[in-house]
DNA sequence: CATCTAATTGACCAAATAGTCAATTATTTT
DNA sequence: AAAATAATTGACTATTTGGTCAATTAGATG
């Protein structure tokens, strides 16, 4: 995927030996900050810190803390087009929704913080996601939507509304990223484990698959 | 609810007649200012702007920032527990799960706002809410999960996991206030309608119901 | 080796902002 | 109506922070 909305300044970049690896340890080390103070809250000089780089170098690199929130989101939507599994039409319903429910869950357990930097962005109102959204979002919805209707009017699957479920998926797996901090807390736990992808995908999957009336 | 970490501030404040106005109009400029810029990100003076006051007179009835911040939360988890459909043993799971779906997806519809604060709160890792969780929350699903699990005992409903069934419902009516935006966007609407709380209803207590084997 | 480009970094500055304060006005209480 | 309390607000300050710059070092390239 081209989000070429973002990429106007990287890719004009001049390109050294270092810079792909600094960049990538930037990247990282924003994520992580402004997960935890926000856009406005992180400060150049924490993820500076958090990179262990000075913050002239810092800016060296990303001209500005704008574009360093544009490389981060930028790294989370390649993220989420390379992990959201597709939907065939060729695979029927039954395939279709156990391939991307285990995904996603997958997608949620081991890469939380992509699914939180965008969480976060869309509740604050999709500022620098809106074209994103308009475009492709809506595009692969209306497409995933149509395949779905296909297999309803087949009488592959009982009657729901295609977009409705697809939002149930999404909610329901995203939400193990996302409240990561308030699961594990009410489970009184520390952290994941790995048996719980497995655990989380296998309940989402019966569930999901008994309310479209298929038999898992 | 009393959430008495957070009123110790406010418990003691004097009171007059504007104060209890003022303070509900910064509380709800606050909340909107928040949501859209982060914490760090909303200035007193944004808020201020916001509610009409000048900044001085909003620092005058709370005296800092956090305290704002705090109000708002507590605004916000009050709402929650107001909100919230209660799980009874005498409903039965059928009752139960379509009493509690309404009651969340209504409370999505109508006051995203406070779903917003909220779920910011715990993507951030829930700083200010960690007493919250670990306490009346981490209760609160512990009993409830409790009452599913009687049902399922008594085979009035599927074997499915109680605490993953509570997360699920939470989930899937949560994200129409917090996806708002991007559900919107999807569907090529400027808002919701009323007829839209009804129909997301519909569709989830159906599906969640028959994953739990229940008939609609 | 000489030249050019990439990378590093401390010092600095202008703007934004949380919070204080004192002076004034409005309202309530006695 | 006097005294006391509540509310209002402009002006000020200390601190934080995004971003610039110039000076220096490292590395590549001819």
């Amino acid at each position: 995927m081209n989000f070429n909305t973002m990429t106007t300044t990287t890719a004009v970049k001049k390109q050294g030996k270092i810079r792909a690896k600094s960049e990538q340890i930037i990247i990282k080390a924003a994520q992580e900050e402004f997960i935890l103070q926000g856009y406005k809250g992180a400060s150049v000089q924490s993820i500076a810190d958090r990179a262990q780089l000075p913050k002239a170098n810092v800016l060296y690199y990303f001209k500005n803390k704008e574009n360093i929130y544009h490389a981060v989101l930028e790294q989370t939507l390649n993220m989420w087009d390379q992990g959201i599994g597709d939907i065939l039409l060729e695979d029927g319903p039954k395939k279709a929704i156990e391939k991307i429910i285990a995904a996603k869950v997958k997608m949620s357990f081991e890469n939380p913080n992509a699914s939180k930097i965008y969480a976060m962005e869309i509740i604050q109102g999709a500022q620098h996601l809106k074209e994103f959204a308009r475009t492709y979002l809506r595009q692969w919805v209306r497409e995933k939507a149509k395949i779905f209707q296909i297999w309803i009017d087949n009488g592959e699957m009982a009657n729901v509304n295609p977009v409705n479920l697809i939002f149930l998926i999404w909610s329901s797996t995203q939400h193990y990223a996302d409240f990561e901090t308030q699961i594990l807390t009410i489970m009184n736990r520390a952290e994941y484990e790995e048996e719980d992808i497995e655990q989380v995908t296998q309940f989402l999957t019966d569930m999901i698959l008994r309310g479209c009336k298929l038999k898992p």
